[in-house]
DNA sequence: ACAAATTATGGAAGCGATTCCAAGGTAATA
DNA sequence: TATTACCTTGGAATCGCTTCCATAATTTGT
């Protein structure tokens, strides 16, 4: 089929060796030599074999991330700091893109296959205690994003403490009835966030908790969607008046917009009305004047992916967990709440 | 390092043939050998080498989607296309995401080196002829998605037809003065749906073209940016507002998202005072009531990557191009314009 | 019962690179 | 001039699989 490095050196007259070296930029082959085995590779159309080569240098130059196709958001703002990262290193991406739960299982297994890629990014997935054997015992070369776990490299976001914070800051505009609309119950966010949530308001004993609101449908994903959002909103919205909560804090953007759609539809005005802070910060959020925790997610990308060559290098290198606090980012849709229910 | 066939075939009193076998299905082996060959490789932990397989079998599994990171979504939903149908057979996605267009030139080049992957998809980048060439020369399976290219198969929506549609249903409400905000002057989609526009206002005597507004800065990628749209919308703003078109067609759902803020920010109300239409029908537009024509992105992704498995198994096909009509998704931001400008 | 066809198996020869080792040639040192 | 050191070079061995070919064992047909 194609042109080989044998092809070459027949061509050129010199051996296998040289015409590798050559193409390797190899230091000791004579400049002469060097630029005719050039001359000859270039006039053949010479392109190497990406599968020899990785066989013979046992190094695929290429890593794998894996990841739901959560919000595109985050999605696509994590690749692109992966991706950046990547071109400079002149390294390739797999990706495994999960739709639905059942396709981890199989994309972890065929990361396992030896040569495949040189280490892996798993992003916003509980990895498998099963899986967490197997990656030890190879030492393969892995870096969790957005979860947390002993054994491997992670870097996260504090979500109880940024659920905390979200809490509080509602807490400080004078509400005093609270709501929390989250995603599936089953999932990590959910269950960290919520956590943040209670304790925060927990802590005051004029604040009430006027429930946890988690989607109805058991959907195929993780429930953090507009759908859901606005479902759970109307849900709210059902109760009498003075039952319900005056601010909300909603786990996630996307839930968010779902939740100001519900709104609008029921005649009620945010924040006038009802308050909303949420969590993640995405790009909408900026343009929809949404108040909301920010995570850092390009830079959880990078640093991930720097991480990860780091460890490509020095495999024996001790588990870093790495934090990184959300932010809160204020804007329009939360206030004090209706003057006939504020503060004491 | 690991276990290879060999260690197995040692292990277990049979030839590698026979482990190869074995491990590949092949019919010709006693199912007695096969249980034993299975229990032994599984007993040794036996993981294949990848890179091993890749290169005696002349296939890597594996194909090249590269694709800029334009809006998220139309990135998110052809990519959970294609990556859909990938899953089913098999097969691994190497994953090009162009963040800068002097990417573009780098990864064509890595797409060519052999046994990289077995075939491409292009999508929303104009081909350099150089690499048509090329491309065309090695017989390498690609496939073109948002983009024609008489020498490939090509799938693509008809932008001209779609901007022609959206502008005529603009003149079917009764306006008669109508702009289009654009992108970048060089992209494609915005030289061809401006052909679309200018053929639709240009059939009836008494519309008027009020302007075609291209982005101001000249940015990195391809100005089809909220805010692009929400400059232009400004820029629109400061004419009198007898000369101010009172409908305009915007070549994208987020260059109209920049200009409904725009709208916004200056006390006016879309589309009381000033209708849109665009162009994608991306997730958020149904959210916000956008008016736009919807591109069936994942159906694309779907057939473009069906199409690319058969020129993987059938090199000589002709080339096939598959046009797709946009279609016309009425919400709320397009209206009659404002009674004293009604149509004369 | 014997030839022919069928089924299982072992193992050598690839796939197309990298890399190490031996060796030839040249220059440097004494 | 002899010895040592260094720079180039050729080519065999290797990476871990698949696959083809030859052969042995078994089954089928007559």
């Amino acid at each position: 089929m194609g042109v080989t490095i044998y092809d070459i050196a027949k061509e050129a007259n010199v051996g296998v060796g040289t015409v590798s070296r050559v193409l390797n930029n190899h230091p000791s082959v004579s400049a002469e030599t060097r630029d005719h085995v050039l001359a000859v590779a270039q006039k053949m159309d010479y392109r190497p074999n990406a599968s020899a080569q990785r066989l013979a240098r046992r190094k695929s130059r290429t890593i794998t991330a894996i990841m739901p196709y959560i919000t595109n958001y985050f999605f696509v703002e994590l690749l692109g700091g992966i991706q950046d990262f990547l071109f400079e290193r002149d390294y390739d991406l797999l990706l495994y893109g999960v739709n639905h739960p059942k396709q981890i299982e199989t994309y972890l297994q065929r990361s396992l296959r030896a040569g495949h890629s040189d280490g892996m990014l798993i992003a916003s997935i509980d990895l498998p205690p099963d899986y967490t054997q197997k990656y030890l015992k190879n030492n393969f070369p892995i870096i969790l994003v957005d979860r947390f776990n002993e054994n491997f490299d992670s870097f996260f976001v504090q979500n109880v403490e940024g659920a905390h914070a979200a809490t509080r800051y509602l807490i400080s505009l004078g509400h005093t009835r609270i709501a929390m609309i989250t995603g599936n119950k089953e999932t990590t966010p959910t269950q960290e966030r919520s956590q943040g949530y209670l304790s925060a308001v927990g802590e005051i004993d004029t604040v009430h908790n006027a429930g946890i609101f988690y989607p109805v449908l058991e959907s195929t994903n993780d429930g953090f969607s507009k759908d859901a959002g606005c479902e759970i909103m109307k849900t709210i919205l059902t109760l009498p008046e003075d039952r319900r909560p005056t601010a909300i804090f909603v786990a996630s953007d996307i839930q968010a917009f779902g939740a100001m759609h519900a709104l609008k539809e029921a005649g009620l005005r945010c924040p006038e009305d009802i308050s909303l802070v949420s969590f993640d910060d995405i790009e909408l959020a900026s343009y929809y004047g949404l108040s909301t925790m920010r995570q850092p997610i390009r830079k959880l990308g990078v640093l991930a992916t720097e991480r990860l060559f780091a460890r490509m290098d020095h495999p024996k290198l001790e588990p870093l967990h790495r934090r990184f606090t959300p932010e809160l980012v204020i804007r329009q849709t939360a206030g004090p709440p209706p003057s006939r229910y504020r503060n004491v």
